[in-house]
DNA sequence: CTGAAAGCGCTAACAG
DNA sequence: CTGTTAGCGCTTTCAG
């Protein structure tokens, strides 16, 4: 490995300026940068992130903590962290927490010891313990989920999302309309459910039927069992994710059950695949790549410093996209 | 930020015997040993990663650079590394990318920087540069795509696998077969093509209809139309990859083409969705959590130094897997 | 078994 | 503008 030594005796300077001049330092006699910068080209000199880490005592990476990098949502947020990030001149270490307390509680320590510039955490659930990174002095900002206490933070108007799809649901002509939605210490889990009973409040006589399960596919179809077993079995399911809408729809072609005709169905994300099944899907399509385009642009400011100390919150609204899926196609 | 030396002087002891302590350094006194761990505890003590890094010349983490976080056959190649990864002790660091050579460097810059202690890496082409890896003496292994070198590989038999797909076409009934697939400068893309070709070729009589395009849905919907805008269109499309799928069906649907009756279709990628568009998509599926799970083992052997020196190379084989899309409703 | 001391590679004060 | 010096926090010889 060649070191800043190597480059100062090469170039006839001292290590300090082989330094200087590599981090465009102004104050360097141009022509000795010039030489510099040929010796450290010559010898292929890169220089050692951890001993500029260490010196800094910071470093070039953000940390980007996610519930499951399977989830279309999570991708796309990544990719707006990312082009935020890349422009900052930040890298991002994604972190797949993978809905898993105990994984998660790893990676925010993996953040704390390797003394990331932030973290962007969609944390499992309200009480994630963040107190480590508050205590190192990391930056965060929250997305997704909230927390248990006050943080900067990028999240979308769930509750209001939910309500919304239901009340479309209703509309549409669906008698009784079940919701399908994630664990129930998942706060976006709680909040989509408590949209849909908002909606089935409002127009009364309705009955709550909702179940709460993991936020995957095998979720959705456990989820879509239980309720499709019931002898008074719901018309219509609103499902809180995508991935669990797919086990939905395991559990609906398994009981020959017509989409259109004998369930409606709507989901939260507008995944890619949400035209092409069949009948296209109606979502609630949430902005992903906005929550992780802001919230890195927040994290940024806040590296940098030049952030007011105030906690900033960012509300994002999600968007009702009316397919198929949704419809009733023969109305009693 | 509490240290190493702050530990010292509550537990009463030196620096040294903190750090032999919390490292399970097994000759030192087991009273002391624990005087050490609960001075660390009281105090909340994390070790600095990065200082012992510094130190230690290396580091517990792997990068795991894929070519694009929202295909979900490189999520699934994820969830094998860190399964493995986990166990063996070592954190990943998830780089995506993007199927776009400048980051694809700089993720590998940043790797080699910060001293990982391996890599994992989908290369972009064949051509991609990893001799600084070699020099830094960082151990790798290449999946997915092969290297223009000899390295520790996880592959898998593609070609094989798009040779099936389209004889399977064929022998369906279809009577001109097309091939959609990635960037020419993507060897995974011409591999496909050329499997494409070998049935082709097989089989006699048959033209060679094959169009690049990038490895996305938009470039999916591109190639088909360029495909479907001949007058000698094709009646069948073999695919490379999932998202291209997705476009491929979304041109389909502009052109009002039934798949079954018009055009019949097969892909790559078992994606979660496959089975649940109308009608169910025939696919390729290749083992991806295997390869993930298989590179990151032969990956920790390399940092363990507990591999033979000699390169290994692993090929694992596709599934063809026949839902509808791929037969022919009524044949002529 | 424990402590003192050296040093990983880099950058920031401080002189010159 | 450049060099010398000191140390970031840890681990690891080397003595004792």
């Amino acid at each position: 490995m060649v070191k800043i030594s190597d480059v100062a005796r090469e170039a006839g300077v001292s290590a300090a300026t082989v330094s200087r001049a590599l981090n465009n330092n102004p104050k360097v006699d141009p022509k000795l940068a010039e030489r510099v910068r040929e010796a450290a080209k010559r010898l292929e000199y890169r220089p050692n992130g951890i001993a500029r880490s260490l010196r800094r005592q910071s470093t070039d990476v953000l940390a980007l903590i996610i519930s499951d990098v399977s989830n279309p949502f999570f991708t796309a947020i990544t990719r707006g962290v990312e082009d935020v990030a890349q422009k900052a001149g930040l890298s991002v270490l994604l972190c797949n927490a993978d809905e898993d307390p105990a994984k998660e509680a790893t990676y925010l320590s993996v953040a704390e010891q390797e003394q990331v510039a932030g973290v962007i955490i969609s944390p499992h659930s309200a009480d994630t313990d963040v107190s480590r990174l508050r205590a190192a002095g990391i930056p965060f900002v929250v997305i997704d989920r909230p927390l248990n206490e006050n943080a900067d933070s990028v999240m979308v108007h769930s509750r209001e999302g939910a309500r919304g799809a239901t009340n479309h649901l209703i509309d549409a002509g669906w008698k009784r309309p079940a919701c399908v939605t994630g664990p129930s210490d998942a706060t976006t889990a709680c909040e989509r459910r408590d949209g849909y009973l908002d909606a089935i409040r409002d127009h009364g006589g309705l009955e709550e039927l909702f179940v709460h399960a993991p936020f995957r596919q095998h979720g959705g179809s456990e989820a879509a069992a239980r309720l499709l077993d019931r002898d008074d079995r719901p018309d219509a399911i609103f499902v809180a994710n995508a991935q669990m809408a797919l086990g939905v729809l395991a559990e609906l072609s398994l009981r020959k059950l017509r989409i259109g005709q004998d369930v409606g169905i709507i989901t939260f994300d507008d995944a890619p695949w949400a035209p092409f099944i069949s009948p296209p899907m109606s979502v609630v399509a949430q902005p992903a790549y906005d929550i992780g385009a802001q919230a890195a642009q927040l994290l940024v400011e806040r590296v940098r410093k030049t952030a007011p100390d105030a906690v900033r919150r960012i509300t994002l609204s999600t968007t009702l996209i009316v397919r198929d899926s949704s419809r009733r196609l023969s109305p009693v």
